[in-house]
DNA sequence: ATATAAAAAATGAACGTTCATTCTTTTTTA
DNA sequence: TAAAAAAGAATGAACGTTCATTTTTTATAT
């Protein structure tokens, strides 16, 4: 095997690694030689890939955010109709929060404590950018509501959390017809036409 | 002043002084020192009330959490009709937000992280119930439609995280208008009849 | 191809610090 | 003056990080 896929072998079994003991423990609560532990790694090794406890997990963010928005964006296309864009990322980030919940979970704890630094937060954010670019343009269009990205973010995409955290961090089952509901919920509460 | 008062300050000292904290840092990097610091007493004191650091954390957890439900439910009452009472219980839980969004950051913290005991997240789940028991009635009355808790939950109640957090912690003003504008898509993305 | 040496990667043990909790003593209350 | 409350110093364990050493890889020469 070539080195360097040995190289992203082991970082990537330090970034699951992470996410996984993050997940169960928090960030605090989990060593960096449980991680090493994890990941078949010396502690030691854990420093040629990153520089501090920090760094790991703020770059584990980084990554999984950007996981997140790839997959979320995938099969969108700025040339789709405002609302053909709206479903397509909708039903994507629906998706991914079932399929890869630990995933989704890890992102909802990075977002509402203060584990990650700053600079990393904002770097997260910036992920987002091409859902509040539809946003702008179906503003614009007039086939969205004239509201803040913050209500509009909240109204429908937010209410996806229940796909995979409730209050108790417990997930939760859905079938189709039930998540179509959902996703037309989201739709009429953020289009402008009544 | 009375020694039971003086009892009472010192505790109520010491559960700010951890949501203060916990915000800022998290639970893992707030040490009971500096808690007792900020409360004004000595660490040890602290084990006069409360049996250790998780019992601590888990204690605040509760009281702030009963605080949140009785202000939600303070002008709520069950001989309401199911749509003024959740006009009413929605817009004290805005209210809570907007006021107290110290104490909402530290539900939201609780809620999405392993800090909290599963037993004190159970108890806390239960504060909610006179809600759950108003959409089991309007369930039945055919008034609300007949969807989970957790996605009535999510479509009604969540997006009032928008209310003090974003995806960057950071707080945000709403006029009277859009608050209002946000309970119509709140009710209408819940109700019954289209 | 093989042997060899230099460089890079990886390791486990060790260090210094921090922290939750306890212990002993002092202060306050009844 | 006895009991309860509070204090600050002490304790021992756990942790992040570094260090000295070993192992593996790479490059070079035969």
């Amino acid at each position: 095997m070539a080195a360097l896929q040995k190289s992203i072998d082991k970082r990537n079994a330090l970034i699951n690694a992470t996410i996984d003991l993050v997940n169960n423990d928090g960030f605090h609560a989990t060593p960096m030689s449980k991680i090493a532990k994890m990941a078949c790694v010396s502690p030691a090794t854990i420093y040629l890939y990153f520089e501090n406890k920090q760094d790991l997990v703020n770059k584990t963010y980084i990554e999984v955010k950007s996981n997140y928005t790839a997959y979320a964006f995938a099969t969108y296309d700025e040339s789709m109709s405002v609302e053909k864009g709206f479903e397509v990322i909708w039903k994507r980030i629906a998706d991914f929060k079932l399929k890869e919940s630990a995933h989704a979970m890890f992102l909802a704890q990075c977002d509402n404590t203060p584990m990650i630094d700053e600079e990393s937060r904002q770097e997260g954010i910036k992920h987002l950018q091409p859902l509040l670019d539809l946003w702008a343009r179906g503003k614009k269009e007039g086939i969205i509501k004239p509201l803040s990205d913050y209500m509009l973010y909240a109204y429908s995409i937010n209410p996806l959390s229940f796909l995979m955290i409730t209050q108790n961090r417990g997930s939760v089952k859905l079938d189709a017809k039930e998540l179509d509901q959902a996703f037309e919920a989201a739709w009429s509460s953020i289009k402008a036409c009544k």
